[in-house]
DNA sequence: CGTTGACCTTCCCTCCATGGGAATCTTCAG
DNA sequence: CTGAAGATTCCCATGGAGGGAAGGTCAACG
């Protein structure tokens, strides 16, 4: 198979493929006498792996791990998890980030009257004229 | 003021400030005879503005708008808000996708044993062998 | 056989926000 | 005068994706 059938059999662009492959996540596909890459059913295998993992916010390097572990029959499924679970750690920690902005910046655009006046409430806290927050808890410089 | 002063009074890097004029954000800054930028305390007003708004995450581009509308006595707060609640939006479709990701990942690791086997639910999620997750609607190919 | 169009190759550039580091110059205190 | 701290510009890297150019290959159709 060509790069294009396997791209749209794993639902990866070949722009991808050929970067996964640079990246040493694919191994270096085999040839034809033209140059082109060649790949079987266990390539698309791979790549869907590849794809879900990546659907799942995991890095390369992560995928790199989780893959290795994949191929490996001597694994412990405590190995995966424990990779697992630290990727989870992230999205956790980025899920507070994001929901803290979201939080204060929901208060702010709550509390802007959004009308044909200039007086804004959000303008105001990013230039650090914040008396309108210093009761609420939500300031930004603490 | 020379560049380091502003910095730490603001609370960003030489080389942020330097970037966000050479974007741009800043306008460019008055130079002594040998070439070093001049910052008065107007200048550290807008690098907390800059600093506060990326605390939000919004970005340069976001920024830029909300600095001319500071700087812009006709503006209303009606465009203010329009800004802000646009980010909020980004905010919020970043937040369900994390959730998303963190919520399918969560099972998983739940489903793993997490021993000395190598059988692991999250490794046959990710080659695709899912019938595990099949009546819980929380499959990851749908 | 020739042409055409779809596909493939490599190479370089772009995004976004941030930082590292080198080479060189300026300023200030001792 | 010397040395350290701080400035300057310039190039490079990150990560995960994509754009596009210049050129080679393959298959089908007339």
């Amino acid at each position: 198979m060509n790069i294009g059938e396997v791209a749209k059999a794993a639902g990866i662009s070949t722009k991808m493929i050929r970067h996964y492959e640079s990246v040493g996540l694919l191994p270096p596909a085999c040839r034809t006498a033209a140059g082109y890459r060649q790949y079987g059913l266990a390539d698309i295998r791979t790549l869907q792996f590849i794809r879900r993992s990546r659907d799942l916010g995991f890095s390369i390097d992560e995928i790199r791990n989780l893959l290795s572990l994949w191929q490996n029959r001597d694994r412990t499924s405590r190995e995966v998890k424990a990779l697992a679970k630290e990727h989870l750690d992230e999205l956790e920690k980025k899920l507070q980030e994001l929901l803290a902005m979201k939080k204060a910046l929901q208060h702010l655009v709550s509390c802007c009257q959004g009308n044909h006046r200039p007086d804004c409430p959000i303008l105001e806290e990013l230039a650090g004229d914040s008396n309108h927050l210093s009761m609420t808890g939500l300031s930004l410089s603490p």
